[in-house]
DNA sequence: GGTTACAGTGAACGACTGTGCACTCAACAG
DNA sequence: CTGTTGAGTGCACAGTCGTTCACTGTAACC
């Protein structure tokens, strides 16, 4: 029930007594720029953001933002890697056996919220930016992918699933993720106190959806 | 075949010989300021506009923009408004008697292609500013719950739906808007030629979805 | 212990931003 | 014909932006 990911990090509570060596500095400032730039990020899109805010966020001048990126762009670029961590992590922990559709739908949505909730800003930035057009929008589209083909390939475990076409599976695990991604966006936009409801919703959809499943011929 | 609506009007074809009324001069220019932004939003967010590229497209000193709007954010909803305009013409040419399921799938699909295809700048603003966050993402919001509401009293009207809920047949119409919705951000990042594959696989998306509908229990 | 590598500094640049203000000049009303 | 209205102009302002450059101080290296 707490497997989340938190990367939040913005300050050690301890004292650098020992003395943290150069690159850890380094390591630790580059965090900085990250961290101050998803803050930023949670209610506006990311092409809004300044090379100059970010950094005096992050407690820096400037031009020492060039030490760690060549330009506001490869940030963007780092940003969308460590969100997607966020969201590997979350597909590995709602892996589950194969077991009744209805177990599996529920837990999948539970994995989801839990995973929403504890990285509001990773996914909120996601979202935000997957149809943001531009680079970024890009390299999300990828990641994307690459998530709705692994989804493929863990249905086809599934007796039900094990005649269909690759093609097939492909069109059902990208249905299946257009309706996380809307309750992504829904959880996002609503306060914590609907989240019941929109996760109510979100099993229903899913269910109607593999309901068809049993009947499907590819025509 | 061809009940497109086209709202791109940059320049008459004929001089003015009459010469124009006053009135209907800044409701040129007008036009003209939103033309312009559409165009320039074809590949970067709203946000990133800035007042004096809009001015100087329409061909005006940036003080005059103040003449039409009273801020970017003002002529933001103005385009929010026009591009919803195409939206509710393309659910009315969807509208259709209630015939057979596959009819009416590949009928709707046909319809959303057509209209993506002749407004391309209007569906890349709605569903780029769609999640982008701030004041247009919640009006484009809205305007997606209307269409979905008349979405879902159009499938009251369907026999095998007499007896769903009206929370359910929400749920099964936002369902199909988010299908919709992803087949449209398919078809503005693909080249044209690839047109029929991805009009193939969301005719399949709806189909599944619907081979459900006999079999639901709202449990 | 002397030297080097390098994260961070601070001033300066040219370009661009939104907005205020006084103005022009042609369509309109009386 | 005369006076008014208002869309569009031109200048000016105070900010912010990304990027340059020469610099400082210290951890890391031989």
């Amino acid at each position: 029930m707490s497997n989340a990911v938190d990367t939040r990090t913005l300050e050690p509570v301890s004292e650098p007594l020992t003395p943290v060596s150069r690159q850890e500095r380094k390591l630790r400032t580059r965090q900085a720029l990250l961290d101050t730039a998803l803050e930023l990020l949670a209610d506006r899109p990311f092409a809004t953001l300044s090379l100059r805010e970010v950094a005096k966020g992050a407690g820096i001048v400037p031009t020492a933002f060039y030490r760690h990126f060549a330009s506001m762009e490869e940030l963007g670029v780092a940003l969308v890697e460590e969100t997607t961590r966020t969201l590997r992590g979350m597909m590995r922990s709602a892996r589950t056996d194969p077991d009744t559709y209805q177990g599996m739908i529920s837990a999948s949505v539970a994995t989801v919220h839990q995973f929403v909730r504890a990285n509001e800003d990773h996914f909120r930035f996601l979202t935000r930016e997957r149809y943001g057009g531009g680079p970024l929008a890009r390299a999300i589209g990828v990641e994307l992918r690459l998530f709705s083909g692994d989804l493929a390939i863990d249905l086809a475990r599934f007796a039900p699933l094990r005649s269909w076409s690759t093609e097939d599976l492909h069109m059902l695990a990208d249905l299946i993720v257009s309706v996380m991604l809307t309750t992504i966006v829904e959880l996002l936009e609503a306060r914590p106190a609907d989240d019941a409801k929109i996760t109510g919703t979100a099993e229903k959809r899913l269910r109607l959806v593999l309901l068809g499943v049993p009947h499907w011929k590819s025509a």
